[in-house]
DNA sequence: GTGAAAGCGCTAACAA
DNA sequence: TTGTTAGCGCTTTCAC
């Protein structure tokens, strides 16, 4: 009674004495490990915002965890409910810690966690996209096969050297190239690998962002494509349906995979003993057009294509 | 000197009693105003990193606001110190409603705000790089130019027209296409403006993901670019220079903004009763390859360019 | 329904 | 330096 008219004449709580006598904050500390990976920050902006809706619909804020140490900033301190860990990286905090200091948390990364009391698990099925691209190049009669990447170890490039292995082709060695995940990393490693004596006639590059330079690589070369290189990139960036040609990629599903974050972190909030059983998500392969068949007969390995490659300086530009 | 024993030990304040008691949360809400701009995107990941590392350096935390109200989900609550307005939309909140209820607020949108104490404005500049695109263009021969966008008003688009004008140059109403922000839509805005009687060689599109749709539009007619079309984007998003041929486009320099914007919101925590000047970052022209000379001699206005155009169908295609 | 009182864990002011 | 005490503004409990 003598509450709603409070209400009425616009009184608002004080939400940090709420806090402190509720014993909750109603508040989720996201944390993306520091990470400034380019291009892939297109993940993030999705993972966060599909975080951050279904969150603010059960009444959570979404507090964005700085590069330094979210247990000794957020955690310990008490100012959060939960945590959403976005990636593990080696030497940082782990999910089981959070969850030993009370704290349920919730992890997205490349392999399992748990089960674990507090903590939920969901993870990107790498494997699968890799399969996928190792199965259409193959289907598609491309023998001479490239990967471009920037980590290792990478699930990805073995899931790629095992599928294509087992279809009956080598990822040679020095067709793999590692180097930083910028495009123009990108462009520098198509050029050297092209120029090779029995140059690839397609390529698998980790990111779309190598992808991207290796299609300007391509262009800049004057190669046609996708006739003379077969292109695969990896992540499904928005602007893969905008490069010439469209780009063919593995699609990494952030909406589904931050949807399913949120969803355990807000079970765990509600029960924090449970040990949920990790998820999957899967990636998939995404068909554009900057992949085709290669009818060539595979000319000796001592001869090579290499003198038909026209504007091979171009190598150098950027 | 017992202070000391309890840090050693381990012991962590609760930072939900320190707020209450203290008076400051060491908080700041970052309000994108619940925006979905496709690639643009780009801009908030990069606005905010910058924000929260600069915030955090200086002990703030960093509260992503949803797409509800800030005010009263909140300022009013006091749950935060300050607050960063990112664009400034109809109908939503105005940084006056939250520097009245007590909160400091930087603003970063298109026009100044203020002077007003508790409230400080960057403004981005969109006026200059319009301005030089305009010279750009017609530097470069180009009479016949179009634009298209997806707001209304626009001032890139007033900059542009009256820029346009003073040197001589109509942007005639038929040239100017309004549409939805996505690729699809600059491609197929693209195909109508270029299905004219009297097509333009040149177009200025008001965001980068709109110039993307255009660039794919225009290769699937099997176009010469920038030789039969020249194309401006606007906004710079990374995948510019990875486009073919890449992207000459203005940029907007997010970092820049997201550092001022920090800064003064930090200089209002410190000195509620400020009252700084609006400070204005100007967007500028970054030269790339998607803009040539135009030295044709414009036909006829009976007559057209229109049967020169290839495949016309590629238009409702996608 | 309403009012009074204790306590959440800290800070700040004062006394020892 | 250290100990004590009174709030910060709410929730919860227990009377009334």
């Amino acid at each position: 009674m003598v509450n709603e008219r409070m209400v009425d004449l616009g009184f608002t709580p004080n939400l940090n004495a709420q806090r402190l006598s509720h014993g909750r904050t109603n508040l989720v500390a996201i944390d993306f490990g520091g990470r400034r990976d380019y291009l892939a920050d297109l993940f993030f902006v999705e993972i966060a915002r599909v975080i951050q809706d279904e969150l603010d619909r059960r009444g959570y804020g979404v507090l964005l965890s700085g590069p330094g140490d979210v247990l000794t900033r957020w955690v310990k301190p008490q100012a959060v409910d939960g945590v959403i860990l976005v990636g593990v990286l080696p030497g940082g905090v782990t999910p089981d810690e959070i969850a030993e200091a009370g704290t349920p948390c919730a992890v997205i990364s490349n392999e399992p966690h748990g089960p674990t009391p507090g903590v939920g698990s969901i993870v990107v099925g790498l494997e699968s996209g890799a399969r996928q691209v190792a199965r259409l190049l193959a289907d598609h009669g491309h023998r001479d096969i490239a990967f471009i990447g920037s980590d290792r170890p990478d699930p990805v490039l073995s899931a790629f050297r095992v599928s294509l292995e087992a279809l009956g082709i080598p990822l040679l060695e020095e067709r793999v190239a590692m180097t930083d995940a910028s495009p123009r990393a990108g462009a520098r490693a198509i050029c050297d690998l092209l120029r090779q004596p029995h140059p690839p006639t397609a390529v698998f590059a980790r990111t779309d962002a190598l992808a991207g330079g290796v299609l300007r690589a391509a262009h800049q070369m004057g190669l046609q494509l996708p006739g003379d290189l077969s292109i695969v990139g990896h992540d499904d960036v928005p602007f893969c349906e905008l490069t010439e040609p469209p780009l063919t990629t593995v699609r990494i599903d952030c909406g589904e995979i931050a949807r399913l974050a949120a969803n355990v972190l807000l079970s765990l909030l509600d029960d924090q003993t449970a040990a949920p059983p990790p998820v999957t998500v899967e990636t998939r392969l995404v068909l554009r057009s900057s992949v085709c068949a290669q009818w060539r007969i595979s000319p000796a390995p001592t001869q090579g294509r290499d003198e038909g490659l026209p504007h091979r300086d171009a190598c150098d530009g950027g």
